[in-house]
DNA sequence: GTGAAAGCGCTAACAA
DNA sequence: TTGTTAGCGCTTTCAC
């Protein structure tokens, strides 16, 4: 029933190898032949058939995004853009969610999936240091996130204690003394937890401000509810703060919701700004100051990164650890009501080759 | 390099036929032949490989699921829900992304990405009534949304003129009399933007309720940004309103924006319900009332038909018009600031069998 | 209950 | 520049 290359073949009078030359863009063709092949092509509305091609060649053209859970706006966005940057080098994205469980992102790594794309592009969040080894796998992976450094993988990251420095440097500039954080995870040392409010911390301490701890308010996952419920909390424990810096946007968005419910004003009162500069942020009330970390850059570089290693199969070139820029976006929780939204100049990028790891040659 | 079944027959003892009748949980098997080779499997780490397997069969495990854009919260949360839906059928989600764009939505429908899998859920925004023979496919198709009814697919919606006659109720039944519509399509017929306003012309008729023409603000595409445009235009007009009905969440939060920065309060002076009850409407400030449109329904529908679809190819059965119930959720930006969130219960779900029209028997 | 053989549709290697 | 052949790894007859 449905149309094979030896049909086309047939149709245009050339062999199936032909057939296979034109439909691959292989050059050196007779154009006489190359538009017969074609008009037999469109006649019998032949199309390819994918698995063939993918058993013959030992390649299935997709590669894996796997991400905790695509209705969080953050992977949501880095999703479209890693697609975006797929399609545009021909590859096709499946994606993957994790739900940030332990067992699922071991399924993700060894699972039966794995055979249905020629690599991968992982973003844990349930996964640490402790897990280096199951990242030693024989497809091309490449790291997302902050929860594990220098594995066996390229990885790709953002300047995480810088942001958080320059998130906590500008609230500090604007005169803000007492900055409350949102979402800390007391005794996890790893993920963009303590990194961001590592940031903090130098940037209180260049200015000579001692750390309140009353002022690190725990909360995880980094959802809406949680950043509310931070707030509730701190609001409760009669600590006075006059900024709140949430380790993401979606905690400054619970944040800002209950601050307004309680009547306190945004700046006036408390000067908020968030983390990942997520579309919402824009939208607001009032819109929300952000650290943008460079979203477009790491879908881009990931892309690239599996990409690479896919073409050049047993390659032994070095892992890369790639650090996006981030910037700074200024909106009304801290410049107020009716401010335009400023965007800082990039600060932070770095592309490093790991000294002295590289993949086994396979 | 890679192991295949040859390799486990070999190690177990066993012809191909046995290793892949364990792979494929085949019943009739000596237990004991069934533990060797599960033994040689684990021992040489074998994993199937999918892309024979696909080519043998002549399917691929896959489907598509075609969406505008992830990054639209409503449709995140939707991707999130096939993709769970599907886990659980054995299926894997191929997502793609049409932007909306007339051409990209008629390559999804017959571009080469159908080779990649054995059936499609197909959410389209451009394709219109008029292109009802380009659904005409030789694949199983499920329709999503309200840009084509009765067209040669299975079809799964929601009751959108109900949802907006609800909606419109609701506010009335509140008191109010001069309800704004944000994100009207003057002159274009089809989709959901004129059947949710039906639904809110009908619910004024009933009340006995004149309609000010001058309350019906056009805004295109449904983003946040062109909900809070809607609203400045109203504004800026003078027209006088006392609740606004906006014609999904997402301009509705663009909205409440407005109206807060102009000082307006939500609900005292404004009250506000959206539609689609995406996740951000529990958590703005106000929460927003909205109308939900039964996501989980719709998603569960569509992949068990396309599945049943793929499951019976050549069938007939007649195609399937499946309206998802809807309920109407109170929420802060209707019920005052504090009020607990009320969730009204289902209505206007509904399974129609297309009378006349079924699949070519293939 | 298990094995042998054929072939799904394509591309790589080589031949012409 | 084009054709021939073999075989990717699996499942599907059909024997036994």
């Amino acid at each position: 029933m449905p149309v094979t290359m030896h049909d086309v073949a047939q149709r245009a009078g050339v062999s199936v190898k032909t057939v296979s030359n034109v439909v691959n863009g292989y050059p050196y063709l007779r154009p006489s032949t190359k538009e017969r092949v074609e008009a037999a092509i469109a006649e019998l509305g032949y199309q390819l058939n994918v698995s063939a091609r993918n058993l013959r060649q030992g390649r299935t053209g997709m590669i894996g995004l796997a991400v905790p859970e695509l209705s969080q706006p953050y992977f949501a966005e880095l999703a479209d853009m890693v697609m975006q940057a797929s399609e545009e080098r021909g590859v096709t994205v499946l994606i993957e969610q994790t739900g940030a469980e332990r067992d699922r992102e071991l399924e993700v790594l060894h699972g039966a999936r794995r055979r249905m794309t020629d690599g991968l592009i992982f973003s844990p969040l349930a996964l640490g240091e402790d897990d280096r080894d199951e990242l030693a796998v024989d497809y091309p992976l490449v790291l997302l996130g902050e929860r594990i450094f220098h594995g066996p993988t390229d990885h790709v990251t953002m300047a995480n204690e810088g942001g958080g420095h320059a998130a906590t440097a500008y609230l500090l500039g604007l005169g803000r003394r007492r900055i409350a954080v949102l979402g800390t995870h007391p005794g996890e040392p790893l993920g963009s937890s303590p990194l961001r409010l590592a940031g903090y911390e130098r940037a209180l301490r260049e200015a000579g401000i001692e750390l309140d701890p009353a002022l690190l308010v725990p909360g995880d996952p980094w959802h809406r509810s949680v950043g509310a419920d931070c707030m509730e909390r701190l609001l409760a424990a009669g600590t006075p703060f006059d900024a709140v810096f949430a380790l993401n946007d979606a905690m400054a968005l619970g944040a800002l919701r209950v601050l307004s419910a309680r009547g306190l004003r945004v700046p006036e009162d408390v000067a908020v700004i968030g983390f990942d500069d997520v579309d919402d942020a824009r939208y607001s009330t009032p819109s929300l100051s952000s650290v943008a970390p460079g979203r477009a850059d790491i879908a881009r570089t990931a892309v690239e990164l599996v990409v690479a290693r896919i073409a050049e199969p047993g390659g032994t070139r070095p892992f890369v650890e790639h650090v996006a820029a981030f910037h700074v976006v200024e909106r009304e929780s801290t410049l107020g009501l009716g401010a335009p939204e400023v965007v800082h100049p990039d600060v932070g990028g770095a592309e490093v080759v790991q000294p002295a790891s590289s993949p086994e040659p396979a």
